[in-house]
DNA sequence: GTCTATACTCTGATAGAC
DNA sequence: GTCTATCAGAGTATAGAC
């Protein structure tokens, strides 16, 4: 692994981990053996180390979802596979989802325009939700609403960790198993609670 | 308003924003027209007027939503009057989700250990789930999914707004009014998707 | 209680040798 | 490309006058 690809791996971890504000420089020369002044040859400062991770975050996190929701599956599936899709990335990046939405509420102009520029948005989902709120084969409810019950529900449980595992008790293996049943959870919890017609679409 | 209650004011508006590494002592000093030295004089150091402002901050969002849950309330009647209650709170007090669940990632043993002085636990919403499971008056659900529903469908359009304004394309009027109508969607969601007998319990 | 002035530390960034 | 050494600025905290 080159050295340059060793600093992104170590700034990834701490810059997720603490943030633009709380990550230092020597900690992430430290992480990979390596002396503070070369990660400003590498990236010239610290705000454009970041940048490269922060776009590095958001590019594993929106292009695959949206490319999902804009396929040509029926709605029942792309439903399952959206789940699918993003616990199981959440659940190797546990600590991805607070990190993007903090630098979202600080600093919003920056990553807009990174994804106005893949100007992607789910229009062939809320074509398919529009549809089927139109023939009556699910509760009438906006599009967006739909999206953030997905995202919410599958995002909360990784960034509320430490309190839900407080009120109930859980250790690590526990909550990894919690987590484990919230794919079939949720699913269920979105079809039934919209009505979904699961034969038909 | 003495100046201890401004600067504590000021205060929670800076760390709110910005959390504890991007907060600066100035900033808050600034906005109550007071020196800088003064915020010393009357909170020591930096970290303990940070911890008076999160623990104001936890003690808001707690207290009262544990205290519903321990009520004597229906279980269906209560699911409604969280939803109201947590969705009005955080309407008033944006920030205050993705704050708390910030610094509980970034320093679990601080709060955790207030949140234990004042040993609360949902106890009786547990007993009211599982009962209802039981009786077969909902589907078999893990009470604690339930929880982590209710609250991450709460509080997820708050902390992923500018992401949900950029996709859908809301401005603010449009954005306020798709809030408001979450509190409807959330508890019809809930009750639907878990087959909560509505009538009985 | 409140201010001015200042001390001290931390950290991002640069210069220059190898 | 990588290191050592150092600078410059920012930011918390304190001393001391009023």
């Amino acid at each position: 692994m080159k050295t340059k690809d060793k600093i992104i791996e170590a700034a990834k971890a701490t810059f997720h981990e603490k943030g633009f504000e709380g990550a230092r420089m020597q900690e992430i020369a430290d992480a990979c053996g390596v002396n503070k002044a070369l990660l400003h040859y590498h990236f010239q400062s610290k705000e454009k180390l970041f940048k490269a991770v922060l776009l590095g975050a958001m590019m594993e996190m929106f292009p695959a979802v949206l490319a999902l929701l804009n396929s040509n599956k029926p709605l029942v599936q792309k439903i399952e596979s959206v789940v699918d899709l993003y616990l199981d990335f959440i659940s190797q990046n546990p600590r991805i989802p607070l990190f993007v939405l903090n630098e979202m509420n600080q600093n919003p102009a920056f990553i807009l325009d990174q994804l106005q520029l893949s100007n992607q948005k789910p229009l062939v989902f809320i074509n398919q939700i529009q549809a089927a709120v139109a023939d009556k084969k699910m509760l009438p409810v906006g599009p967006f609403h739909l999206i953030a019950d997905i995202i919410g529900l599958c995002v909360f449980p990784f960034i509320a960790k430490p309190i839900l595992q407080m009120l109930s008790g859980m250790n690590e293996k526990e909550y990894g198993a919690f987590i484990a049943e919230r794919k079939i959870h949720i699913t269920q919890l979105i079809l039934l609670g919209l009505q979904i017609d699961v034969n038909k679409i």
